[in-house]
DNA sequence: CTGTGAACTCAGGGTTTTCCCGTCTTTCTC
DNA sequence: GAGAAAGACGGGAAAACCCTGAGTTCACAG
């Protein structure tokens, strides 16, 4: 048997359980892995990648509380030796070129065989960047078309902390219920409510929350 | 030159104002017809269809305000004589079901030919129904499956009034401005928006927005 | 033809949230 | 070390929310 120090040590992050289960179960058939937490949302993924410092930290980019792409800006800058794998449904070229401007080393697609995402992580702590064939082509897409102005420029304005309000709140939560898990004050929300509104031009949560959909901040399907 | 009597008149409506020019265009440049009114909301078209009683109405299914669907309800049972024509972008099954319960007598496509709407309004002006090829099987698809359960039942569970007001509420409208447009106090708003809640089981605009995106009442990018 | 219920309307009155100002601190930059 | 950007808060008026009760119309069953 290969030493225990010798394990790689995963955390999975995906909002989906039965996801988690079957991946974790994947993984711990494998000779030398270990998955050593687990999340449901982003917030808590950057906790547990904080305190447990594993390997890798296999994330899925549309989550409920901290999307994937903010969570990953978090830890890359946050805890550094993490590195992070991004698992998508999506192979739209937005959440790719973000995640990895958000310090992800690799991207590749649910629908992959497993054997990608063991080939992905070794790829990845070797230093690496992994990209699924199936992406590969969008990523490549995106840089000949140079599209920098992914996204639109009113997304880009927003604040990091300012998407994460809006995320929350495009998730139905009240203002209250957004400060206390932020542990700051109603105020506190409440202007960069008042600040999203302005940069986006609109004052209302229904729009807010169209916004958020359009730019992949949450789902539809909740 | 035929007489101006026996001219077919129609009376357009679609929220994008190339769409109508382009429409009108085409039609008008038909022997025999005439485009009497543009409307570019639901509301606005049920209002053109009762004043100048057109032979038929052309009519997008997702539009601002008052939607299609819900548009054409009120067209077909108030002012008999009109035949409605349904332009839409999506084949999805649940709006081609929906706009034909509603009392439409054609569907079509948008990327459909051009010959095809003037066939169609030949057609439902003798009283048939015209159904574009494209969606056609669509429609056969959710007959053989005799999916009577199209939409959530809790969509199914609104009423038509609360259905307006939904959309309204969807597209960002305060309960003030709401309140002003259907001519009713913001009492009577509330009341609906808490019923509303009720029987969707939430209590954010946010995840009402994501409702009524869902299930059609409102689109994504306006 | 009365009865019942659904849909729509509205009010009172208290609670909560939002809105529109301004202030303060930290951090980063030029 | 002045200034901009980001984040966090506060006060007070306005708007929205919540809960409860109630009147109207209209269709439809009995």
């Amino acid at each position: 048997m290969v030493s225990v120090l010798k394990n790689i040590r995963i955390v999975l992050a995906d909002d989906h359980q039965i996801v988690r289960d079957g991946v974790r179960a994947l993984i711990e058939a494998l000779e030398g892995y270990e998955v050593v937490g687990e999340a449901g949302d982003g917030r808590t993924a950057v906790s547990l990648a904080r305190e447990l410092k594993p390997d890798v930290l296999v994330m899925d980019v549309g989550m409920p509380d901290l999307n994937g792409i903010e969570a990953a800006k978090q830890v890359t800058d946050e805890v550094p030796g993490v590195k992070v794998v991004a698992l998508s449904m999506q192979s739209d070229g937005r959440y790719v070129r973000r995640m990895f401007q958000a310090g992800a080393s690799g991207y590749l697609l649910k629908d992959s065989a497993f054997e990608e995402l063991r080939t992905a992580i070794e790829m990845v702590l070797q230093g690496k960047t992994y990209v699924s064939p199936a992406v590969g082509q969008v990523v490549v897409g995106d840089y000949v078309r140079d599209d920098r102005s992914e996204g639109s420029e009113k997304f880009q304005s927003l604040t990091p902390r300012e998407r994460e309000v809006l995320q929350l709140m495009a998730e139905g939560r009240s203002t209250k219920e957004i400060a206390s898990d932020l542990f700051v004050s109603v105020k506190t929300i409440e202007t960069h409510r008042q600040h999203i509104m302005q940069k986006l031009g609109t004052n209302s949560i229904a729009d807010l929350t169209k916004f958020a959909i359009r730019e992949g901040l949450t789902q539809l399907d909740d």
